[in-house]
DNA sequence: CTCGACACGTGAGGC
DNA sequence: TGCCTCACGTGTCGA
């Protein structure tokens, strides 16, 4: 490889209007081909496992990367959304080293404490978050939390999931109980002003 | 474009030793090409912007595309792993539509309530989370909070900042009052069995 | 020697 | 017409 160099052609003078366009044919189709592997070095040098790859495996492992980063982006933007409509749920996490955790998550109207609330119906349904994230936009939030069940490495059955169903559930329902004689029950755009965690 | 169709070439029976290396080579070469192409075509078709584009122009959205795919990964990586150190932090947030919002984020031992006083602090601070994410490993737990005044889009100045971090590193405090009599100061791996948010 | 990967120039076809 | 993109075959270098 490498027998680049961009060697002027030994075209001295003035020449036919055929050769003017054919070396400027090869020329430009030359810049077109610097444009293209400049762009692969960059991606070459933006992958980090692989410097020394064959163009082709280059491009694949591009592809993978994408799939994957894209994989992670919709999963953050499909989890950062409130829904306009009251809701829980749990599900089990696919993590393939997976030992036994959920995933659940409620969305209702914002309001303070909410999150301490949250903090009880864990404790409540005997379990433990490793991870929550919680989103608010608009007065409206979304939760969501990676549980796993105090005893260790128990697994999650059937059981357990509602129960944590249940105590989210019980959240959901105070939310409404408290501000039911304060605005309607839902499809209102609830803004507080002073709305907390 | 789309000259392609693979066209066998005109060498009907025996060829000479030469003619056979030179064709095997174009086949290969061409070979090689659509593999190249299949990687392209298949990125195309990931990234929804862009159809119908130059093979150097889908390069380089390509490489726009991993560039901010790899910063959000980075960023939540980056958020996710709590440090084995206390420590607060706050910062101004870099978004271009940014209306005064900041990122503060507080890193300590898990503990039940936790989440409670961290609410808290916030009112306190006269702040308003419209997201926050806790992530809780090993016994220690790393908190991003991304806060706004609670007037609405008052610009957040130094007053306020440092208003935040001094709500922050109470919560802190308390958190040694509290555990110092039980566990020692740092690098203890206290894990609560019944550690909540 | 053969294989695989690369840059090159060139003809074809599309605005 | 001219410019631009593409696929093709070929020369060449390294394993």
């Amino acid at each position: 490889m490498e027998t680049d160099g961009a060697a002027v052609l030994p075209i001295t003078a003035s020449c036919s209007p055929a050769a003017r366009s054919c070396r400027s044919h090869s020329e430009a189709e030359r810049k077109r081909r610097q444009r293209i592997n400049g762009h692969l070095a960059t991606l070459r040098s933006l992958l980090p496992s692989a410097a020394r790859m064959d163009k082709a495996t280059l491009l694949g492992e591009v592809v993978r990367h994408v799939r994957e980063l894209r994989g992670i982006a919709d999963e953050v933007a499909s989890s950062s959304v409130p829904c306009e409509g009251d809701e829980v749920g749990v599900e089990d996490e696919m993590v393939e080293g997976g030992c036994g955790r959920v995933r659940a998550w409620v969305c209702c109207a914002d309001r303070p404490g909410l999150m301490g609330e949250l903090s009880q119906a864990v404790v409540a349904a005997r379990a433990r978050a490793v991870r929550a994230e919680m989103t608010t936009v608009g007065g409206r939030t979304r939760s969501v939390l990676e549980l796993e069940l105090v005893g260790g490495s128990a697994a999650i059955d059937g059981e357990a999931r509602s129960a944590i169903r249940a105590a989210l559930r019980e959240v959901l329902l105070d939310d409404r109980n408290r501000s039911v004689d304060r605005f309607k029950r839902q499809r209102t755009s609830n803004r507080f002003g002073t709305a907390a965690l």
